[in-house]
DNA sequence: CCATGTTGCTCAAACGTTTGCACAAGGCCC
DNA sequence: GGGCCTTGTGCAAACGTTTGAGCAACATGG
């Protein structure tokens, strides 16, 4: 008998309870008492909502009230777990705020993040969680000056002034390097990413870093890809490995670029880790079940989404502008087999800075 | 100059060409020539719309021409690849279609569920895409018989009327069992998932159905398991092995529950394949790179996505009612290492139709 | 018995659109 | 030169809420 009824309204609760809709506003929204209603009105109004199956429209809400409850977050690729963690995360931060989510995938390209973000702020969204494709921010920037906050997750830009949400790339990536380096490898191929995004650049330099500073010169890293898919890391690690045979270490920038190193390495008859060994930024789910369990440097997404939706919460409860513009999110480096042992007859470098580490291959947990 | 300003309002647009507010939004709307708005009147409110970075307020227009353009998802979890692409899909769907996506996480738990679907309502969603937890349906029947479009994917029930796009869970499960009998396998343990939900149940039935079919009693199946999760894998296969010393095969319900059974088999000293044949339902990505690789039937994620968007966009389109209740996407076997060869002692049974195999163990594609 | 305060409610405007209808001006026909 | 169609535009209502201001009725205090 109470089944909802969307096409009740409130003036219909109204004429039933014999109030003004003003009055039977007032009711259901609670503040009876500040407003003056009586109880037994208040009661009245409620019960006949209720029979009636009343839901007010949060259209109507949203547009008198200039708040949408709504919170936009835009994503490369939502089929990507590691942004469908970041949603995952962001959403139920906005759920807590009582807000819902708006999910956009921009499948990795600019112009439809562009069209996107125009979209939802057509919609009134309070706040955008950007994954950005990273090539261009203008729109961010531009949405932000116009009074929607923007957060940034992920891929940020070098410059600009939009809070920014990252794993701690270059971090990672030293760390990983410094691992190469204390088992004795020197000349290590780099499978990047997408260069330009900041993730990729940031490690790009310090995996440079790290090796300039043992008198690497960075004529000596041979560096190959276009994005972080497998294609990218089988095309570029075949390159790299037949270009230079004397690489004794590949590092990839991402799981799928690992995977098809490891394609490459098969096909160029190089066995990892006995012939070759494999680095990789970024984990992947059930790694110690894997042939060959990859060391990993492991991004924390669910303290990104977090880290990410706090800001934005934040940003929208206080109405200030962030704290910072950059929040890093820090790694963890996971040793196991793919960077196998020390390389025969090198003298194994001593640890700069220790870390802590994890469980060695395949252990169960 | 023209940056977007999300406070211009359509009067402003129209103060400044000069006209009234209805010729104004008339000459935006394209429909310039159907409603007589003259080319030159036209082109200055554009003009002055472009310069004043006029965006019109989406929630005004749904409220007024009481559509939305929302369409409304539930998942039970986002961050679960197999959810993140029927999402993706959805999402693409909706696009196509003018239509954006609220998507919202039910966290396994239905009360959250049916909070979600009143929220997802209340904010007048054309439509209502739902993995949903599975126990209960009534949220859903109602707000489908309430007039928003109600379409289930993945779980489904067993009764009512509405339209479901699952895969051919009996089918998938068949086509193990069927795996297992050839290669000699008679006691066969089952690692379920969550009992209770329509995946679950099929799977289970047409298993028994399957070894029934053969002699197998539904008493010399063991079955055991209460979730889709590695843990429910890992403390079912457990005590499936300590209890059925005699099982020489396992069918696990799902990925996760199939990796629960490998920690589980490894831990009771049994290896895979050699000791213990293992086969699960839904394939894993990058499921070659295994150290076992695993003999699974995996679901067709993105067409169960596409279809699911497809009957939601025809309902959606003509205003009828779905052509069918049930849409059945097909599975692909694909036999890897992990359940091994034929049993010794064995005679192998011959196959009783003939299916598409897939690649052998471990194949670069 | 009048000023004052409180209680309980209604009126009406506003949020930013869309759209049916009316209306003025001009051209055309007879 | 009056009727009529066409063209271009404006008025005002509507969508379903929220909310400030106003107004009776009644109680209170002097």
């Amino acid at each position: 008998m109470s089944a909802s009824n969307l096409t009740v309204t409130l003036g219909d609760v109204a004429a039933a309870a014999g109030v003004s809709v003003s009055t039977a506003s007032r009711a259901l929204n609670g503040n009876a008492k500040a407003c003056r209603i009586s109880a037994t009105t208040a009661d009245r109004v409620r019960e006949h909502a209720r029979r009636l199956g009343f839901r007010p429209n949060l259209l109507a809400r949203s547009l008198q009230s200039r708040r949408s409850g709504l919170l936009g977050v835009v994503v490369p690729d939502v089929a990507n777990p590691f942004f469908a963690a970041i949603a995952k995360e962001v959403t139920r931060g906005a759920e807590e705020a009582g807000r819902s989510v708006l999910l956009a995938d921009s499948g990795e390209c600019n112009e439809r993040e562009v069209t996107l973000v125009a979209e939802l702020q057509a919609r009134r969204v309070e706040g955008l969680v950007v994954c950005p494709v990273g090539v261009d921010s203008t729109h961010l920037e531009a949405a932000n000056a116009a009074g929607t906050p923007v957060v940034v997750v992920d891929r940020g830009f070098r410059d600009g002034s939009l809070p920014t949400v990252t794993s701690d790339h270059r971090g990672g990536a030293e760390r990983l390097i410094e691992h190469l380096l204390e088992l004795g490898h020197r000349t290590i191929g780099i499978v990047q990413g997408r260069p330009g995004t900041l993730p990729n650049d940031d490690r790009l330099r310090a995996a440079r870093d790290a090796l300039a500073a043992v008198g690497v010169s960075i004529d000596d890293v041979p560096v190959a890809g276009n994005g972080f898919t497998e294609r990218s890391g089988y095309e570029s690690a075949a390159r790299l490995l037949a270009d230079r045979p004397d690489v004794t270490a590949l590092f990839a920038f991402s799981t799928p670029n690992a995977f098809g190193a490891l394609r490459a390495a098969a096909e160029a008859g190089r066995s990892v880790p006995n012939d070759l060994a494999l680095v990789c930024f970024d984990d992947v789910p059930h790694g110690e079940f894997l042939r060959v369990p990859l060391t990993a440097v492991a991004q924390d997404v669910r303290r990104l989404g977090q880290t990410a939706a706090e800001v934005m919460a934040e940003r929208l409860e206080t109405g200030r502008p962030p704290r910072r513009r950059r929040y890093t999110v820090p790694v963890r480096f996971i040793a196991r087999a793919s960077s196998g042992g020390p390389l025969p007859g090198a003298e194994p470098r001593s640890r700069r800075r220790s870390s802590r580490e994890s469980l060695a291959a395949g252990a169960p947990r």
